[in-house]
DNA sequence: TGCCACACGTTATAGCATAACGCAATTGAT
DNA sequence: ATCAATTGCGTTATGCTATAACGTGTGGCA
């Protein structure tokens, strides 16, 4: 359930966007990809902002709550889940030291989660999983 | 372990920034809490970050990173985890409709988030798990 | 042709958070 | 008692994040 919306052939502010967030090692801003696309033509923050909507819708990039910033999905064509993907909720492992994320998912979060909220009548439509921390190269 | 700071006594600041965020049935925003506070002499941002960055240090509020918006710990002399407190991860549900929030915990999601950081060499610091949703009474 | 849906561009504004400065009160060791 | 260190406080200014509201252009399609 869940699946993201299949991806139609993207816009060209959309690819952008997305090409900011393919070649960046760290989670970027809306207004750090507005500066890094200001060459290309982008002049105000909507720019970014409409292209970013599309593609969360897409699936193909992650808003990350606790940073307000966005980093390109790193599962497509994925390990789990049998067929194409659809999978549950994904967590992220944010290393304060040098930025880099970490994306996983867990079947039995998802389903202790989904436990809870079925046991409370309360019905998810988005759930965000963030741990902030070190990364291993950091902590050492 | 994480256990929060023990709560030496409130100054005034505190006292006032936790009192709104107690009697609030929903989360509330920093320039929110400031704008119920003119009336006691509160003028600026400042004042209320800092009043909530104690808070949070003492473990008495919550941010929610998803809505940039703070909440008045829900669970203290509470239910289980043995004497005290001192939980792991806390958990919250949060309805988009009527906006309450519920706070929960579960060990067994905290067991499988600490055993992929383990099994990563990922030290997490602080984990924010935040559902939204619509709760019972507005999914009906 | 006329309509509709959608992406786009622009300006303006709203909402969230912190830097940097200086003052006042408290504590606590000498 | 006094000095130094710490902590909270107040103020001004600034920066970052996000959206409202308006208008233009284009492609599909009855």
């Amino acid at each position: 359930m869940n699946a993201p919306i299949s991806p139609p052939a993207l816009t060209k502010n959309q690819t952008l966007v997305f090409g900011v967030l393919s070649e960046a090692e760290a989670p970027v801003s809306a207004y750090t990809i507005l500066d890094r696309l200001r060459d290309h033509g982008f002049r105000a923050p909507l720019q970014v902002y409409r292209a970013l909507d599309k593609l969360l819708e897409f699936g193909m990039v992650h808003r990350l709550e606790s940073l307000n910033a966005f980093v390109a999905c790193a599962h497509r064509e994925s390990q789990c889940c049998g067929a194409g993907h659809g999978h549950g909720t994904v967590a992220f492992a944010i290393c304060e030291s040098c930025g880099q994320v970490a994306e996983f998912h867990d079947h039995e979060v998802d389903h202790r989660l989904e436990g809870w909220a079925r046991q409370k009548g309360f019905r998810p439509v988005k759930t965000a999983i963030e741990i902030r921390g070190l990364c291993s190269s950091c902590a050492a």
